[in-house]
RNA sequence: GCCCGGGUGGUGGAAUGGUAGACACGAGGGACUUAAAAUCCCUUGGUCCGCAAGGGCCGUGCGGGUUCAAGUCCCGCCCCGGGCACCA
């Protein structure tokens, strides 16, 4: 009888539950081990096939350290908190709770299926107030607590006000202060913090706590009335209606995750993490050695970090951010119409597009000059877009000579370039080599680089002018978000100074609103509750982003249930850090770091006794999806003469969005303008073609079409796109128009990108499920690739895998029934087995699988043990092996793959066992050992090459020496012949490798 | 632009510096069958020579280099994917 996968599969699915097969104690008397999985975020498209890949690996290395006796602690849970729920919610009313929960429902439908170990006793979601409460306890804890650099870790904010009250502040205590707040409040006694009244106090703590209040740049978007994500902006505008949005400075709290920079660094080291997510977050931290500098402006100063403080006789100008707080004050009147103009546009570029533009230089002198520390010159300040804001001071030295975007900025605006180094061609480009030996004039000339950065930082130092200082790229983390669907932060406002919660008060409870938008005025929605207040005062209304619940989670599964604590104690002593994490690369210096940072910070509150979350990680790598993408007109520009405007044609009022096909976008320029120009002419009737006075021009930007949308010939379903799309428009309404082409079809772009439902290109695991099983499923996905590696869905290859579970089930049920077949009291397929002895064939095989399978799951490399299982099966079908000692342990080894299949098998083999409830089924049972005795061969077929090309293959016995395998190849015919009667130059015999001749 | 991955047959991929293409899909041919499904067997990187047995040459994104030997190591490029701080 054929393998039934729905049968088999059904029924232990149920049986599974019934025996509690998965649910794990925290029992001290076994090892433990801890396999995690990051956990998914329950979107609206249900799981898709790319969330399974890395948790059919975890599944498997779990089901494995089962077999070999350890206690595994293997959960799951719901990153449940999140954007994409509320934007739902702003669409349809529905509270983001209601589709949050049934989108988890089908979440776990769909996971039970895959047949995964999970205990879902120890289920975790972050929206649920019982697990919030203690993301908003963390929270407390991150407010209660300063960064103190001598300790070198985080402690009560009480002792600092201690410190305060007998020593003061000497400025020292502020060397922590990288991140948002930029001007500290100075030094101060003992005496002056005492005569503080309440607000200077809670002032100047702010400028310590881990999470404190700060100012910082967001996208604003006035037409939708609340901050976008980078993610929603598209090319200037919002994704959601093409609103404008501009950036623009808010209140904000901030954890001071700058304070951990340098652990954060070196615990990098001790992790048996991949190098590459390793270097992300090295680079994601930025350490950079360097100086910082002062140059005088009049009364004031502007402060600059270089690297290269060794080029400080280069500098020709200085450069501001436009965002850069002094750039109002050193604007001269005959220069601040420029200026302004000039820093309004610039600053609403978003950061990325400002580093990534090169082509374009822009900027702006502001009339003011500094004074050179060293030579008293007069310095020109300038404003320019390529000095970002956040990074360093928010203001570089520049130095033409030695630095490429200097050197480009002032060849655009024709300033001074200086050379630096000795054999630099400063015409060409800036020499930026560390290499170098100074050449510009000053008491640096001719010292190499190194040295000369260490004389230039002392001579700093020794005039004032300057210090050595350490900078780091990392930015404190903005914690707030104008949302409503986040934990609610705890906090509410006395005198408009921020207060904690009581942590007896908490779960601070998401209220209960009208509407999901912001107010009118532009407040967070949590404006919209009625009575948010503490104690008579206003709560805080921004909420915390989608990665306060993921920094701790981990935790909570070692104690899901606990009301008193995060997790006790002992749960914390006895799971520990997780041995194994599998999850997503892109999540390299987002979730990864902020999880190192909170384990760190509670670690040195003495909540928990590691300091690192995770010893080792593994990225599966992404499944991605062929996406849909179709042109859209972004913008439309008219110049007339020299005065251009974008007008009228953009008024959403007037204007729909118009979508365009692909196959006209294909068809060149011209063509393309044709077809536009006739459509907005439809529109704007007055709209005429260029002319010598006219010009238009119109700007196509691309958005992601939904897959379910668009058919094999890559037309999409344009009335069906149409509705779902003007949904999205639940404000500012708009229409949306098509420009189709000759056969009437709008076609989209195919694009190889992440499956991810923002891109709406995903697929989902359930029909294939339906077709072959889950295991079947499993063991495709493992069969794809290299676990890390990246590939697009496609399921060309699961025949394969299929076909291989029912030649594997054959085995079992289709050999000749022997003189004493083995009993099988279970099912109507009897096992047709035989209990007489396997041959040495038959044990090769085995053996051979076992080792190779078991050192495959070592170290991840899943597909080849699956291609292993198929070459054994295979083999023991040409072998026709009936032998009960030979295929059960295999049924032990598949078990972590294909667990349905293997537990099938496995109580037909052994059916007395499950009589018992309490019996774990095969995962119970111990690996089996592999014995290297039947995989020894005692002779090798080498590869003969003549320089290093195999032209023939001899076969030795591997008892013979080098030299003995040499001169057998050589006394060969064969050989011979090819040798031509030459002797040959050289013989290299690798024993039980290659034979290589040189001739 | 910056940072991190990747590039091997028609396709997914295999290969401690040592026989490139294991395993699987697809394709072609055959067996079984009234037929289909299922199953089994053979062929399958390109190209050239040969009736055949067999043999030659080329081949791991491109160009160099190291080595007896390079998919693998080094240098310089090209292309694709991911991340770039409010998607999760």
């Amino acid at each position: 009888m054929a393998y039934e996968h729905k049968a088999i599969e059904t029924k232990w699915r149920k049986e599974w539950v019934k025996r509690s097969t998965y649910c794990v104690a925290n029992d001290p008397s076994k090892p433990k081990y801890y396999v995690l999985d990051m956990f998914p975020y329950p979107s609206g498209a249900g799981l898709h096939v790319g969330h399974p890949l890395g948790y059919i690996a975890s599944d498997i290395v779990a089901r494995y350290k089962r077999h070999q006796g350890f206690n595994v602690l293997h959960p799951m849970g719901y990153d449940s908190f999140g954007l994409p729920a509320e934007q739902y919610a702003i669409q349809t009313g529905q509270h983001p709770a209601k589709t949050t929960g049934q989108n988890a429902a089908r979440y776990r439908e769909q996971l039970d299926r895959i047949g995964f170990s999970f205990d879902w006793s120890r289920e975790v979601r972050t929206s649920d107030p019982a697990f919030y409460e203690w993301t908003q306890w963390v929270f407390l804890q991150l407010f209660d607590s300063w960064y103190d650099p001598r300790a070198d870790k985080a402690r009560p904010i009480n002792e600092l006000v201690a410190r305060f009250e007998s020593q003061g502040c000497q400025g020292q205590d502020a060397s922590i202060l990288t991140g948002d707040i930029e001007e500290f409040v100075g030094e101060f006694t003992a005496e002056e913090w005492k005569a503080f009244d309440e607000r200077t106090r809670q002032m100047v703590l702010q400028h310590f706590r881990l999470a404190y209040l700060s100012e910082a740049w967001v996208n604003w978007c006035p037409a939708l009335g609340t901050v976008l994500a980078n993610d929603e902006v598209k090319d200037g505008v919002s994704e959601r209606g093409g609103h404008p949005v501009e950036r623009k400075r808010m209140p904000q709290w901030s954890l001071r995750i700058t304070a951990y920079a340098q652990r954060l660094l070196d615990g990098l080291d001790q992790l048996d993490w991949s190098e590459s997510i390793k270097e992300a977050q090295r680079n994601w931290i930025g350490r950079s050695e360097g100086a910082l500098v002062r140059f005088p402006v009049g009364e004031d100063f502007i402060e600059v970090f270089t690297t290269r403080p060794d080029t400080l006789f280069g500098v020709t100008f200085l450069t501001l951010a436009p965002e850069h707080v002094l750039v109002g004050k050193f604007t001269t009147e005959a220069q601040r119409n420029a200026v302004e103009a000039y820093v309004n546009k610039a600053k609403n570029r978003s950061e990325r597009e400002r580093q990534a533009d090169v082509e374009h230089v822009s900027g702006v002198f502001t009339g003011s000059y500094a004074k050179h520390p060293f030579t008293g010159a007069d310095i020109p300040i300038w404003v320019g877009d390529y000095v970002l804001a956040g990074y360093g001071t928010g203001a570089v030295m520049a130095v033409p000579g030695g630095d490429q975007r200097d050197w480009r900025f002032a060849k655009h605006f024709g300033l001074p370039i200086i050379a630096v180094t000795e054999g630099a061609d400063i015409e060409k480009e800036a020499d930026e080599s560390k290499e170098a030996t100074i050449s510009s004039e000053g008491f640096l000339k001719g010292l190499k680089v190194p040295a000369a950065i260490q004389r230039a930082i002392a001579e700093l130092e020794k005039r004032g002018a300057g210090e050595g200082r350490v900078n780091y790229r990392l930015r404190d983390a903005a914690f707030g978000r104008q949302r409503y669907w986040g934990e609610p932060i705890p906090i509410y406002y006395k005198d408009d100074i921020p207060y904690p919660v009581a942590e007896k008060d908490l779960p601070l409870v998401l209220p209960e609103i009208d509407k999901y938008q912001p107010t009118e005025i532009g407040e967070p929605p949590l404006a919209r509750a009625k009575d948010w207040s503490y104690e008579g005062y206003p709560l805080e209304t921004t909420t915390m982003p989608g990665w306060a619940g993921s920094s701790w989670y981990f935790l909570r599964y070692m104690d899901p249930k606990n009301k008193e604590r995060f997790a006790s104690q002992e749960a914390v002593d006895y799971w520990g850090q997780v041995d194994l994490y599998v999850g997503g690369s892109e999540h390299a210096t987002g979730h990864l770091l902020y999880f190192r940072f909170w384990t760190k910070f509670l670690h040195d509150r003495g909540w928990i006794p590691f300091d690192e979350p995770a010893r080792k990680l593994v990225n599966q790598g992404m499944i991605q999806g062929v996406s849909a993408i179709l042109p859209f007109v972004n913008k439309v520009k008219v110049s007339q003469d020299y005065d251009d405007f974008e007008g009228p044609v953009m008024d959403p009022e007037r204007t729909p969005l118009v979508y365009v096909s692909q196959s006209i976008v294909a068809k060149g320029e011209e063509y393309l303008k044709r077809q536009l120009l006739l459509k907005y002419q439809s529109y704007w009737p007055s709209l005429k073609i260029d002319s010598e006075h006219t010009k238009i021009e119109f700007h196509l930007s691309g958005s992601n079409v939904d897959v379910r949308f668009v058919q094999g010939d890559d037309a999409i379903a344009i009335e069906e796109f149409k509705n779902e799309k003007l949904k999205s428009f639940s404000e500012a309404k708009r229409d949306i128009d098509f420009v189709l082409d000759e056969s009437s079809r709008v076609t989209a772009r195919r694009e190889v990108e992440k499956m991810s439902k923002s891109k709406l290109n995903v697929y989902n695991p359930d029909d294939i499920i339906e077709r072959y099983g889950a295991d079947t499923l499993r063991l495709y996905e493992m069969f794809l690739g290299p676990i890390e590696q990246s590939k697009p869905w496609d399921t060309n290859g699961i025949e394969g895998t299929y076909r291989f579970l029912r030649k594997f089930w054959n085995l079992f049920h289709t050999g000749s029934p022997s003189e004493a077949p083995v009993p099988s009291t279970h099912g109507v397929d009897p096992l047709r087995l035989t209990n007489d002895a396997p041959t040495k064939e038959e044990l090769r095989v085995l053996h051979a699988t076992l080792k190779k399978v078991t050192e495959d799951i070592e170290r991840m490399s899943f597909n080849t043990s699956v291609s292993q299982f198929m070459i054994a099966t295979n083999e023991l079908g040409a072998l026709k092996c009936d032998k009960r000692a030979v295929l059960e342990p295999l049924v032990v080894v598949l078990a972590p793959f294909a667990p349905h299949i293997a537990e099938e098998l496995w109580q037909k083999l052994n059916p007395e066992k499950y009589a018992s409830d309490t019996y774990k089924g095969v995962l119970a049972e111990p690996w089996p050992a592999f014995d290297p005795q039947y995989l020894v061969e005692d002779s090798f077929n080498y590869p003969i090459s003549f320089n290093g090309k195999t032209r023939l293959q001899l076969e030795f016995p591997i008892a013979l020496s080098k030299e003995e395998v040499e001169a057998a190849v050589l006394a060969n015919p064969e050989v011979q012949s090819r040798l031509e009667g030459k002797a040959p130059k050289k013989v290299i015999v690798v024993p039980r490798r290659i034979v290589n001749i040189v001739v």
